[in-house]
DNA sequence: GTACAACTTAAAGTTGACTTTAAGGCAAGG
DNA sequence: CCTTGCCTTAAAGTCAACTTTAAGTTGTAC
């Protein structure tokens, strides 16, 4: 029953074989088993992948996704799980969206206003200014 | 008169000694001369490092900083070397920003329509779904 | 004369998420 | 029997931008 090769489901999930290695071995998968030597998946191990695909896709590292694994008492439901960590995220990413406005208002600002020759002159600017 | 230490010039700018060696190293730091084995800096180092500061702060790459000091002709304009990178780095800033806005839309998603017990039943909903 | 601080170098280590490599195993087809 | 193709493992390599380490030099202070 178990039929699927690791490329198999490479394939399905849309993953190289090497990082499904690469999650059994950092414990994310359970040890698949093996035939004759060769990991064997079902379908329970592609429904893993997906939700690991997925949360690697919402921006979530491979430590938070273990989080969603394993870091909630056994009794927690998967939406309560998912509700955690995605609070966590939105706030990291408006933190990070703010940090990238004020760049792109910086950017503006040099592309406006700056009128050096060199690049020395330019340095001078900014040195003195970085002073105060 | 080119008196300052490397650790002096760190202080001033704000960096470890091992940033302006690696600076030099990788060539973005002209080679300092040296008094008895050990660099010192004048002015001119404090304004290149100024300039490097800043446009790291602005999140330029290190290859981007190198492009600005020696990816133009000679002739080329500070203003005008900042205008072509800013120009880039903003395009850069927008897409990145877009890809954040899709990710927190499916963020607030999940975290509205997930009703999911577990996560293996989730799983099985993301891979139906990865399917079409 | 010796302790100390600050410097030097080359090389290796750090982080995260893998990929690549080297060396080998196993089954099917011809 | 031999090739082909897919699989296995452990270990090393990749990227960026440094930092850390180890071993050694120099100048100054006591």
């Amino acid at each position: 029953m178990p039929g699927l090769t690791i490329s198999e489901v490479a394939r399905q999930i849309g993953l190289r074989p090497s990082a499904i290695r690469y999650y059994e071995k950092i414990g994310l998968l359970p040890r698949a088993m093996r035939m004759s030597g060769q990991r064997r998946y079902d379908t329970t191990a592609l429904y893993r992948l997906a939700i690991i695909q997925q949360a690697r896709e919402l921006g979530f590292t491979l430590t938070e996704i273990r989080h969603l694994f394993f870091g909630f008492r056994n009794v927690t439901r998967a939406s309560e799980r998912w509700r955690t960590l995605s609070q966590r995220k939105l706030e990291e990413l408006d933190r990070l969206m703010d940090g990238i406005r004020a760049v792109r208002g910086l950017l503006k600002k040099i592309m406006a206003n700056c009128r050096c020759d060199t690049l020395d002159q330019c340095g001078k600017d900014i040195f003195q200014n970085m002073k105060r």
